[in-house]
DNA sequence: CAATAATTAGGTCACTTGACCAAGGCTGTC
DNA sequence: GACAGCCTTGGTCAAGTGACCTAATTATTG
């Protein structure tokens, strides 16, 4: 099992149940134990320093025990940005179902806020965030991986914050501007001047008027 | 000179004017051939893959020539950075020059389509960003060159679009909802079922109505 | 309990890498 | 012509790397 605290400030859940899951058996407790180790090395020295030795030094394991459940240093990468969107869409939904919010003004609220407390310091996450984005860049499987993610994200936020009555044209307005800023904030937020209780409102009040005023 | 048609549809423009440059005398054209082979190489193999070897290949020289240029890997590394967001900068500047809106919605409209216009295709620009982005996450001297740009582009987009004697609020507002949301859709964009110029259109009004409503 | 399967560990190989060194060629100056 | 500075080149070293192999140990199965 991840460290859950890992995941307490994200908002980047979302189901990859439309997504064709190579891997179809549960891993075992070993292999967790490597692609934990695998995504901790990766916000700290990117994809490509991810190394067997490194991986293998991190998981308290030898090397040649890391190549008998991760055969190459392709399979590592791709158990591991499996599981991490996974493990993401899982936190995602458990988020929205710990959410007493009822109104769409308090769910809309409450999405917006999560989606920007990652703004203020560069969570682990959002390092292991920018590093899939790169690699994404460079490697087409991870690319769609991501998107399909991002898909999955979108559909939970839109039908939390409003529904599944309502028009589909409100829900794909909803997705393209939250998603889009969330990620983008994460990113330049520490060269904004407003702050982030601003920010927050700001968008709120944006989308209430623009967007979810009938 | 960098190819300026990279360049000819990013928005990521800026002044460093405020940041403190190390490097103060102007970069040689080897330096140059060198530093644009880096940038080139960055976005195939990602930052930590980025080595002298394969740069000299990519740069038409010696191993042992491009050290005589850059005497260690970080070198190279520092002087991309620097000379990449220099150059942005000087593009956004260009952009906005060669601009001939004149009221705030035409300005507004320009650069919003400006903005958005690499969410289509995933440029060389937009894989740089991501890679640049990871260093960031890594490096704390990277992150704050990429803070001190985006403050800068920033002060570029809201001056263009409002005008300098508008109350600081609206500019600070302007781009808080602006510069995360070019940088979010040039990342989630091909997840998103709405087209770009409806997500134009959306964004415009948004900014008019809430933030540029008198 | 014996046989088999799974796991763990150490070793090896060819290759890659950053950093460093020395030598040669070219140009400009005295 | 001698010298110094700049540039280019090839070579070397130690460390690191993915992939692969073999043997020993442990766990599982019938």
């Amino acid at each position: 099992m991840p460290s859950q605290h890992c995941y307490s400030n994200s908002p980047h859940r979302r189901a990859l149940k439309g997504v064709k899951v190579i891997q179809t058996k549960p891993i075992s407790p070993k292999q967790r134990q490597i692609l934990e180790a695998a995504l901790a090395l990766l916000s700290e020295v990117g994809g490509t320093g991810l190394s067997m030795r490194k991986l293998a030094e991190r998981a308290d394991m030898r090397l040649s025990n890391v190549q008998y459940y991760f055969p190459s240093r392709d399979d590592v990468l791709r158990s591991m940005v499996q599981l991490y969107f996974e493990e993401c869409t899982d936190s995602i939904h458990e988020l929205t179902a710990a959410s007493d919010a009822t109104t769409t003004e308090e769910r809309l609220r409450y999405l917006v806020r999560l989606g920007l407390s990652h703004g203020e310091t560069l969570s682990e996450m959002c390092k292991i965030f920018r590093e899939l984005w790169a690699v994404a860049g460079r490697n087409e499987a991870v690319h769609d991986c991501l998107m399909d993610y991002y898909r999955g994200f979108a559909d939970v936020v839109s039908i939390f914050i409003v529904g599944r009555e309502v028009a589909s044209s409100v829900h794909e307005r909803v997705k393209a501007i939250l998603i889009p800023y969330f990620e983008g904030y994460s990113i330049a937020a520490p060269s904004l001047s407003l702050s982030v209780d601003e920010v927050e409102d700001m968008l709120f009040d944006m989308i209430m008027q623009n967007i979810l005023s009938n």
